[in-house]
DNA sequence: GACCTATATGCGCAAATACACATATACTTG
DNA sequence: CAAGTATATGTGTATTTGCGCATATAGGTC
């Protein structure tokens, strides 16, 4: 990272970038992100709040996981997940205020992130 | 501007977000928008530099602009696109720089400690 | 050990997505 | 009007993705 930004980004690049927006292009995954904005929680607790199956639960936080959007900690027979990059907050906040804005004619079909 | 604030998003919000994040989760589109970083251009132009087919980069381009990613211009024969939302620079620049400090901690392979 | 609980995973399927090719539309110019 | 250019769209296809179901694994209790 010692040079200025390329002017055009490497494949490579471009596809990590997608996949981290492709991470928090999911209603359930987004569902489950918002969840561990109060704090780290646990599977069933998760599977409860968000009333997904335990299976796609699962998947979905491994995915989030793998991409580097959450930490797994197992503790016993539980496995916690919480928020391992704090950038995680900013997007969903740019994101959420950029829809409030562009749609503010539409229905109030939103509420504050809480966090 | 919301009357309360609900711990849950409806699903009809986490649609909306969802689909915003899934704009940016595909690197063509990365591409595209990064190309427009710089100034509002043409299709054909965007054809030429991000080497992609004709019908690929229209299609595209259409997302993003349906997505409210980007605005449409017509002028004569050509239709000119550019960065409508200002938000796009911030979640580009947060998402990269996020990526990069998750690859040098991992790798290290400038100059930091082996994995 | 057997048994229970919590989480992960193999498998199949339906829907969504990105792409290439060909064609259609819109506009300009002669 | 015809011909050319720039952009959009119809269609088919291969790949990906999200999901449910059943089952496997890991860790706890008796």
């Amino acid at each position: 990272m010692s040079l200025k930004k390329p002017r055009t980004l490497s494949n490579d690049a471009l596809e990590l970038i997608a996949r981290r927006f492709a991470a928090l292009a999911e209603p359930m995954r987004l569902r489950l992100v918002h969840a561990l904005f109060e704090r780290e929680k646990s599977v069933s607790q998760l599977v409860d709040e968000t009333g997904g199956t335990q299976a796609n639960v699962s998947r979905h936080l491994q995915m989030l996981a793998n991409s580097h959007v959450l930490a797994r900690r197992k503790d016993g027979l539980q496995v916690f997940y919480s928020i391992t990059d704090p950038t995680i907050y900013q997007l969903c906040d740019i994101v959420c205020g950029s829809i409030e804005k562009n749609l503010t004619k539409q229905s109030g079909a939103f509420g504050g992130r809480g966090r």
